[in-house]
DNA sequence: CTTGTGCATATTATCGATAATCGAAAGAGA
DNA sequence: TCTCTTTCGATTATCGATAATATGCACAAG
């Protein structure tokens, strides 16, 4: 691997400093980001904290309110719930996109069910959210449609926050038994299954999410 | 209707200029954005141009470069292509989350099949464009979905162009025809069918696309 | 006790100037 | 001629300072 000299603009840095608060916990949501005083912490002036903010607020990390100032966001039952079907709704038309490389995207969708069962057995929920992430991830990753993609990535935070809910008031073996099924229907070759048992997988959550309101 | 006052910051009225020129094609697909230049013309600083054009440049209407510069985006083949692809995801799960509005989404979708025709008969494309646009966009609208009709906006500009390309080599007539029995089906309350003839809509439209490269 | 008014403070929005960086053109060496 | 380096002009990136704006509080009026 070349080891190119890294020349990241102070923004990009303000901008993974930001992120990296946030997922430490660090910014919690409804935390304020003022600019002056996180210039002031770094070192730099105003400009590239402000341009950061503005970008995490294109990202739907942060709420921006003219004159007033910038706060990590806090997503309120309908915006999860709305950020949930959307991602299903990619993930089930991705896989009918998915072309010659089902083969290594079973390899693939394998691969995080292992990883899920040992998250299982260490009763890591970090781990095995990781692995969860992947494997949807991975599916709509193979359709080989960035757009796809990209869009998919920025449900990340939403999806988060209902995954750890769920996550806490489902066993991680329930979970888990929701996806091979799906990579069976892919094994066969059975797009058309594999559709079906995802938004069965979707229905079975969003009855769980139901109960937790 | 309620007048409030008009706050405009300088980034968002900077902003929509820099849109309108777009739109009426001051600014062609390939164009360079300068700041400084941009902020001369518009008599404000460097600042506020920057912000809009970065705002810009998220929505996907402009590619920005560091430290070389904005350009008017130009959109490449695939990058349509996935456009057309995500659009056609959104609008078919929208349809399945569409709710007891069914009534009311059929006369919104009556009335633009009616504006299509009328389009036809005057032979105008720019108010078929909108017509066809609108029908498609009540489809998500519906299903009260904020974040998924956001999303499917933001495939404004893409879809916009194929969809230039289509109308131009294939008769309004045919495109009209695709979308009576969508509507159709919504009548008969069957979200099933109306869901497979827009898959089909997709299909024959990409069929004419794939004639056309 | 409620409502409105003005002030003080905190913070963002904008500015003008400077530094950093890039790309192309000019020049040097083979 | 070709390739590599250097220089130069153009443009963005960053800075520090100032202007504009919103929010909360104190206080007066009803």
């Amino acid at each position: 691997m070349k080891k190119k000299v890294v020349r990241q603009s102070l923004k990009d840095q303000v901008k993974s400093i930001l992120i990296d608060r946030m997922i430490d916990g660090d910014l919690a949501p409804g935390d304020r980001i003022k600019e002056l005083q996180v210039a002031k912490e770094l070192g730099t002036s105003q400009a590239p904290v402000r341009e950061a903010i503005r970008c995490l607020e294109t990202l739907g990390y942060v709420e921006h309110i003219p004159h007033v100032g910038a706060m990590v966001k806090t997503f309120n039952q309908s915006e999860i719930e709305e950020a949930y079907q959307v991602r299903e709704a990619l993930e089930v038309h991705s896989m009918a996109l998915i072309g010659d490389s089902l083969n290594e995207l079973v390899k693939e969708l394998e691969a995080q069910l292992m990883m899920m069962q040992s998250a299982i057995r260490e009763n890591n929920i970090r781990t095995f959210t990781q692995a969860d992430n992947q494997f949807h991830r991975a599916i709509v990753s193979f359709c080989d449609n960035e757009t796809m993609l990209s869009m998919w990535e920025s449900l990340k935070m939403q999806v988060q926050v209902i995954a750890t809910l769920l996550k806490a008031s489902m066993p991680l073996e329930k979970i888990y038994l929701l996806h091979p099924p799906i990579v069976d229907a892919f094994r066969s070759k059975s797009r058309e299954r594999a559709s079906l048992l995802l938004k069965g997988h979707y229905k079975i959550l969003s009855g769980y999410w139901e109960n937790l309101k």
